[in-house]
DNA sequence: ATGAAAATGAGTGGATCCACTCATTGTAAA
DNA sequence: TTTACAATGAGTGGATCCACTCATTTTCAT
């Protein structure tokens, strides 16, 4: 979680400078915006892991911003804090009813403000990355194996986590059955995998956890 | 995340059995215990989907109970609630910092209480459906037809996400390996999947969408 | 340029998965 | 009590996966 990506929305043009050089100052990318139609914008782009987001704000307030994020399939996984001088039991009440994951009040410290940030992404960490943790049947130390598959075997071990059948793999590559067979019969030994389905499960629950870019090292043009 | 389960570990007699009352009113299961001790104990046993837990405790301390929770993989998804008479800036940003879900201040009323579960509910019910989203290859209305499998079909699905392959499952049930080839036919044919591998895919996903209790609808003694 | 490793392909065999059909027994609801 | 459905088991056949061995060609680095 080093190169965090953190969307803060605050109108106040100092604080606003301020949180992002605070935030930036410790490692994480920033994007600030004065307002809520700036963020949804910026949301639609790209995907941050924070959004940190004040209340009150012209025009669409940080009520609405979160009711659009949470409209968002692919911001599930992006921790939402409100930083607002709404500090009134009920205001903070009503923030962490709406689903935020933390509710900072004015006026703030830095170290509130990165000890939050730093509480968030390491939650986030934990559970993107834990999803299915030890009681799968896999061993654990395959997964540093992997390092010492070829890259033709990469490739087959990708076009297996995609859902590929042999025959299939063998057509999109535009080699015979056997060979990708041998492949198999290669990838498995090398990461001792045995029985039947074991390679298909280690190679789906690789693509779990490792969802967007495909495997380790670019695999061949074709 | 009707039958939700929820844990509450609160020492104080009265306070105790209030909690639980309020929230077993609004159709949640409860467990409640008044020591880190217990809760440990219970945390083995199953998995609740909420934690509500005080601070002050004899021996075991709230801070404690949750750096024990944050060790066990199988409660990352699990929501941690501080409930708490601490109500100091610095203890609130303290429970916070910890990785809490929420930090819930006595007193305080039925409502606070019972929406802070359910936001916290609501906001797990959004971050586990969604995980792997659009980019399998598995049919989405499969997902609804599981509710017309049988019983004994649910069962079978359910150790096929384990990982087990037929002859173990059919070990496991005390029945003949042919038996279980059908049930995994008739599976299949319910769930409108084909090809190989197409069904240990299937429940692989399933189990990551759903990783603490199995699947919907409780299954057979044996 | 030669040797080592990678990639390709084939042969064989066994185990498992998938897809059909058919039959028997139990169970629960009409 | 009948009827429907669930659960069990078997037969057959084909496709795929897994595990071994062997051989040829290509690629790449020393």
């Amino acid at each position: 979680m080093d190169g965090a990506l953190i969307l803060v929305i605050e109108d106040e043009t100092l604080l606003r400078e301020n949180i992002a050089e605070i935030i930036g100052h410790f490692g994480f990318r920033v994007i600030s915006v004065p307002t809520g139609e700036e963020a949804i914008k910026v949301m639609k782009e790209c995907t941050p892991d924070i959004i940190i987001c004040d209340i009150m704000l012209p025009e669409i307030d940080g009520y609405e911003v979160f009711a659009r994020v949470k409209q968002m399939p692919k911001l599930t996984h992006t921790a939402f804090i409100f930083l607002t001088v709404k500090s009134t039991r009920s205001d903070t009440r009503a923030g962490m009813n709406m689903g935020a994951d933390d509710y900072l009040t004015k006026p703030f410290t830095k170290e509130e403000l990165i000890n939050s940030v730093r509480a968030r992404l390491e939650k986030l960490s934990i559970m993107r990355q834990g999803s299915l943790e030890k009681d799968m049947f896999v061993d654990e130390a395959a997964y540093e194996k992997i390092i010492n598959l070829t890259k033709r075997e990469r490739k087959v071990l990708d076009e297996i986590a995609e859902g590929y059948t042999t025959p299939q793999i063998a057509k999109k590559l535009f080699v015979s059955k056997k060979t990708i067979e041998n492949h198999r019969v290669n990838i498995s030994r090398k990461l001792n995998l045995t029985g039947p389905n074991s390679l298909i499960s280690f190679a789906l629950r690789l693509k779990v956890q490792n969802p967007s870019h495909h495997l380790p090292e670019k695999q061949v043009s074709n």
